[in-house]
DNA sequence: ACACAAGGGTTCCCTCAGGGAACGGAGTGC
DNA sequence: GCACTCCGTTCCCTGAGGGAACCCTTGTGT
């Protein structure tokens, strides 16, 4: 038998499930967000498997989260980069830190801070509604069926 | 050899992964968050195995984002109840489903939608900054070294 | 009294995916 | 010609997921 495949459940949780889910991708999608572009740094940097991040790496491209791109002719060279929807994932990542600083961090704090451009302070991300922009957590929803319900 | 320890790394989003990175674990952690929460209906709505899901419980529990509650003294009955932590987890949750019903729903699209308690609207979460409460993405970021960073 | 069902797991076996190390191949520098 | 770098691919071994069967406790129908 298949291992379960996410992708086809009527649930967007399992689906994005599918494209970041497996072991390993989420780091991957960091390390190319903070800028290690390369498939060497990448796998010095996680000590991943060279099997394994070849194929997350083809799984992601696949996905379109990110885009293999030749920047030496000669010799042939290349690294991964994000593409628009993969820069909307790291969106997802961000919401793991705080979460991971607020519960995982312990004595030494945060490994990590943030900047935020607009305001030039140090912060962290935190839900909001769309519409009335206050503060949106899991317990202030109802949840409703949608248009792409499964029967 | 061991498969690689995430919960070690300096890493929030690492340490975050530790706890439901695993396969089915945000899948099992949605089920109780919508008020599935007993064995026999997690196992039957997701199709996951048995053993994987009384290894995922377990390591729920044990991380302290779900407690094992018996609502039923005879016969014997229990059942998983969100903790703080992981009612703050179940925000993640909704930040994939953000992604996923930008990116993966298709033509029919979402599954569920959800109304916002304090306005009644049906709308999504966006990311804001926890001080100046605008926008926050990925792209707006400077990353600064945090007191808790690794040697 | 007895069979049977339900809830909540545990045990067994099989296959497949991750880890590690070795190998390969294109190009460059000496 | 030889070493070196980047970026993978191939090999084998172990361990984790899938599926089905089994188990234990209590409740229920006859």
């Amino acid at each position: 038998m298949q291992r379960t495949q996410f992708g086809t459940m009527a649930c967007s949780i399992a689906r994005t499930l599918d494209v970041i889910g497996e072991p390993w991708s989420p780091l991957i999608l960091r390390d190319v967000y903070v800028g290690m572009t390369r498939f060497e740094q990448i796998q010095q940097d996680l000590g991943i498997s060279r099997k394994v991040l070849a194929e997350r790496l083809k799984r992601l491209v696949g996905n379109g989260v990110l885009e293999r791109r030749e920047y030496s002719d000669r010799p042939p060279r290349h690294e991964y980069v994000l593409t628009a929807k993969g820069t909307e994932l790291c969106d997802l990542l961000l919401v793991m830190v705080r979460w991971g600083d607020r519960w995982t961090a312990g004595e030494a704090g945060p490994p990590v801070l943030y900047r935020h451009h607009a305001c030039g302070e140090i912060s962290h991300v935190e839900p909001h509604c769309s519409v009335c922009g206050e503060p949106m957590h899991a317990t202030d929803l109802d949840l409703v069926p949608g248009p792409g319900q499964a029967v």
